[in-house]
DNA sequence: TTTGAAGTATTAACAGTGTTAAGTATCTTT
DNA sequence: AAAGATACTTAACACTGTTAATACTTCAAA
């Protein structure tokens, strides 16, 4: 009976714990959603979960530990929008879609895509703790090469290597993204401009250029 | 002969300011250099010149401005680097040797390229001062398209718009760049990876990987 | 029931950041 | 010699991430 009492009570305990550390991360996301990632100071999170800003020390190690903790966010985010496509059949069509929704998850959540491929902090934390695997990026990256993989055996991408064709998409993918993100592409004026197209927004060149890649990849 | 004298003067004066401007960035280098762009404050510069910090802020506005500025360098940095190119006659064994380039400038300045391609600093003073017209990024962006064209004149590159190949050829360049830069591929470990070639170092695979792209689109 | 030990949260502080306002020399001009 | 411009510095503000020391609460054993 006693025992019993006790066992339920560290375990209320334990799950207070727990959601503390949940309710610091909510906040961490909410205030880094509102003003983006320089902005946010542990002061901020502390504040908006009424705690004094030591005691995120007791839950999470440092900046980089919430920080990492969010890019996991980030990546379940990611792993959502992308089951959609498994019902997909045809892995060329697959490839497609999901580049669509890489593209498009860049744009909607560029906070998040900065954290998840961008920032070192994620990536120190990493390197600490989980002797040099990136999880989340390993898996991420497989899905790709599984895809890859399964095109060419519908005689796409001939005489190419499965790892060199996933580092192309991956790497253009990402180069678009983060050059539109960093405003390098609006600031380029062109010498010569007699096709530009205004009519259309920049994602969506962004994903017909990659799509006219694909096709002469394929 | 008085009059004389004092432009003299005020001419050394003038000369003794400009002097200054360029130590400070000089010195502002130097710490980028040895410590990386996060690790060098106001105060490190201010120290390295021997002035004090607030000095700075007479020849320079901010830290922005000074970020600016050896954003340029590194522009004039990667143009020196270009020159040997103009003796190609070809422009698709040119356009070959400038992806050479572009990657090993990235390589050997990763810190450079952060500031010329990555970070905000730099773009936020030029939609500042110049109107949204980023005259470092358009030059290089210009020589990457007049090249195109070059070789669409040569049959290459069929069907397919030159902005479109520029875009694609700029974004996995970058996007290559980048995730090595930032430790997203060393850190991806493969589930499956019987292709894996590791005599040839990351650089390496990823022009190899490059130029497979690019005889794809030729 | 008292005592001591965990566990949890806080205050104060350190060493640093970019940046500005105010003050102080020095040198030029009237 | 007095007034003014120039060049520079000191002191300060409002922040940052992080740690050491301290308090408060809760709980188990003596």
């Amino acid at each position: 009976m006693q025992k019993n009492n006790n066992m339920a009570i560290s375990d209320r305990k334990l799950r207070e714990k727990e959601d503390l550390k949940k309710r610091i991360l909510e906040a961490a996301k909410a205030l880094f959603l509102e003003k983006g990632f320089e902005a946010t100071s542990m002061r901020n999170i502390a504040e908006r979960v009424e705690f004094s800003p030591t005691t995120l020390y007791l839950y999470y190690k440092d900046k980089n530990d919430i920080v990492y903790a969010l890019h996991q966010e980030g990546f379940k985010l990611l792993a959502q929008q992308f089951k959609t496509v498994a019902g997909i059949e045809h892995p060329y069509e697959r490839m497609k879609t999901m580049a669509r929704i890489y593209l498009q998850f860049a744009e909607e959540n560029p906070d998040f895509y900065e954290l998840m491929f961008v920032r070192q902090g994620p990536i120190l934390h990493v390197q600490k703790h989980n002797s040099d695997d990136w999880e989340e990026g390993s898996r991420t990256y497989n899905v790709l090469y599984e895809n890859v993989i399964e095109c060419q055996k519908e005689g796409l991408f001939k005489n190419l290597l499965p790892h060199n064709v996933s580092l192309i998409i991956w790497s253009t993918l990402h180069g678009m993204c983060t050059l539109h993100m960093h405003m390098r592409l609006d600031c380029v004026k062109f010498e010569d401009d007699y096709e530009v197209v205004p009519e259309k927004s920049r994602p969506e060149y962004i994903y017909e250029s990659f799509i006219s890649l694909l096709e002469r990849l394929k």
